[in-house]
DNA sequence: CCATGTTATAGTATATTTGACTAAAAGCTA
DNA sequence: TAGCTTTTAGTCAAATATACTATAACATGG
């Protein structure tokens, strides 16, 4: 067996991490340093050691950019184009994060010269298939908040539902109906209402709500439809 | 470069099959005749080799099985623990194929003893972690089939409603109305009646549906509900 | 402190969709 | 032709979606 911590160089990790801020949907880039690949931007990836797992490898690419916890971390897709790389065949699992911006700072990694959330819309050309990749997990996120309450890990723990409805909006690319929105989500009993409400704001203060962990957990293995 | 042919030894493709007949949702297992895995059952796999592409290396280990042609086949998990495969680290990307199990002969490909059909409610225990890649394959198809029309790949070019209805009751695992079924399915357009009835059966012969691709197609992108 | 603007939140009315049924029609068997 | 099975059409109350309108809360400017 080789060493625990020699990489497989023929297996590597990508990862998009989206997070959200003033009803902007961003993805973490990096610009590489090194290789032939350097000085364009790339999604966060690393190659997987040899004792790791897959989960693990990713969840330390999470950690070496910022420091993160409790995040919402999920495999998506696996590339293996047989050119998708340069000069070698190298094979990428493909994995998505959602966090919530505020509070994060951010720290380039080895290797890397910059690190920066780019707006959805607004995504430079990227090293590889980096380009592909992003547009897939795009679409996975897009059909996931359809149908899981994972929205929530974009938000900070106390939100409004006009924070709530922005993210969807951002994410599903289309305006909603407010109380509509407003009326589906109570229904499901996913939020609770904090004792608190929005601060600092030049008009009526909205209610802030948490997410409901416990009915989350109930719902979850059900299945249930978040259509908006 | 390695050689065209030669084999990455640290990443194969799984691939979970499966077909359906007479009310009944099967998979397709092969026995191993060589290796530390011999005399076990497992998913039919391969190596990936080395200008192949992932779906490639999957669409050929279903020609190798039966001779197939025009079957939907789609990538829907990648497993990598350290301890997945004995000795060695091994990476498998998981693939699973629909088939109308009809008109297909099955013969057994290299270093394989044995092809059979199980059905998804009797499945012997596997080589490696192949009977979970085999459980998440389902979860997969289970969810999907709920949002994406893939169902008619299971079924002959023409079937009844009840052909349609007994599938979703299988894969769902739960009995379904049959007016209603009947109902929400002919209101998606995306089925064409046949100048064909059923034949050779001792009661009313009821109509034959063929699938209506065109209306699919403009339907997958949009996304859209089918939940019974 | 009142008028005004902005946003939160509640409510309403109509159309559509579900879910659980009933019933008729078609066609084999004998 | 009677009896059986299965297909197919239809009904009806309950639930839900959609597109609105209306009111309440609160900050701000005069």
């Amino acid at each position: 067996m080789p060493l625990p911590n020699e990489i497989i160089d023929a297996i590597s990790v990508d990862c998009v991490i989206f997070g959200f801020k003033k009803a902007e949907l961003s993805v973490l880039l990096v610009r590489h340093a090194t290789g032939n690949s350097q000085g364009q931007w790339a999604l966060p990836g690393e190659w997987v050691k040899c004792n790791e797992s897959l989960d693990a490898a990713a969840y330390r690419i999470l950690t070496t950019q910022t420091a993160v916890e409790n995040i919402f971390l999920e495999q998506f897709q696996t590339f293996g184009e047989p050119d998708r790389f340069p000069d070698k065949r190298v094979i990428t699992v493909g994995y998505y994060a959602l966090l919530n911006i505020e509070n994060f700072k951010l720290h380039a990694g080895p290797s890397v010269s910059e690190v920066t959330w780019h707006n959805i819309n607004n995504i430079p050309a990227m090293a590889f298939d980096h380009n592909k990749i992003l547009e897939k997990s795009f679409l996975h996120l897009q059909h996931k908040i359809q149908h899981e309450p994972i929205g929530f890990n974009l938000l900070p723990k106390k939100f409004t539902l006009l924070h709530l409805q922005e993210l969807y909006e951002a994410i599903l690319d289309e305006k909603l109906d407010k109380p509509n929105f407003r009326r589906k989500l109570m229904k499901m009993n996913l939020l609770v209402a904090c004792n608190e409400k929005q601060k600092d704001v030049s008009h009526r203060a909205a209610q802030l709500y948490r997410f409901d962990k416990k009915v989350y957990d109930r719902l979850i293995d059900k299945g249930f439809s978040f259509e908006m």
